[in-house]
DNA sequence: GCTCTGCATCGGCATTTGTCAATATAGCGG
DNA sequence: CCGCTATATTGACAAATGCCGATGCAGAGC
């Protein structure tokens, strides 16, 4: 006989999921996880320098850092005078949780 | 006068955070978020010929996927037969909101 | 045993990523 | 306008990543 089916054929995502996969690249290294760590623990905003000073990286490193979070709109920043102050999105953690639960929603897994 | 400070000198998170990271490397490619999210949604487990079939990628290709959300203990798998079934890790949701929370913890922004 | 089928692994390739040194830009103080 | 400082951008490079074709391996059926 032949081979039976190996299940019952499960339907498979099939939704363009770019974004959210943006989202979560964004958060895939850790010195971009301290830095938000820090602005969400930061009373308010945090300058570039505290970052250059306390991360183990160079200053233009830094700087891509927070590049990238901020073309993943996960962090903005405002310049005043000679230097700059990041602060967490107001959103961050809304979208952030937005497309975890758009992935893997409340009800998988009891 | 020398320039003032560029701010009261903020506490930048210096905890490793280089597993979290892992976690979240490992969710940063839209085809594995569409296998996850196919996982999620599934009455039970999916087989690897699902993937192959649905997504526009070679056989290799779905593996090798499945390897790295397998490596993240994002989901399990076993063997049954010439097939092989995956599913949602049971602590998967959880492990990734624990990551989320110990970056962002809830009481951020209000 | 052999063959066939489903999945995993290997090897190679193009692209992306993390990093830094060098350079550019913006604002301050003189 | 000039020099100084803080940050951003550029260019280069090694390493990691996503992809595929070729190959290996395990289980089913003959």
């Amino acid at each position: 006989m032949s081979m039976q089916r190996c299940c019952p054929p499960a339907t498979v995502d099939r939704t363009d999921r770019t974004a959210d996969a943006g989202l979560f690249k964004a958060l895939g290294d850790p010195h971009r996880l301290a830095m938000l760590a820090t602005l969400a623990r930061a009373e308010d905003e945090v300058c570039v320098c505290d970052f250059t000073g306390a991360l183990p990286l160079e200053q233009p490193t830094v700087s891509h850092h927070l590049r990238i979070l901020r073309e993943a709109a996960l962090v903005t920043c405002e310049r005043r005078g000679t230097w700059v102050y990041y602060r967490l999105a107001a959103d961050a953690r809304e979208r952030i949780d937005a497309a975890f639960r758009s992935v893997i929603p409340e009800r998988a897994l009891a």
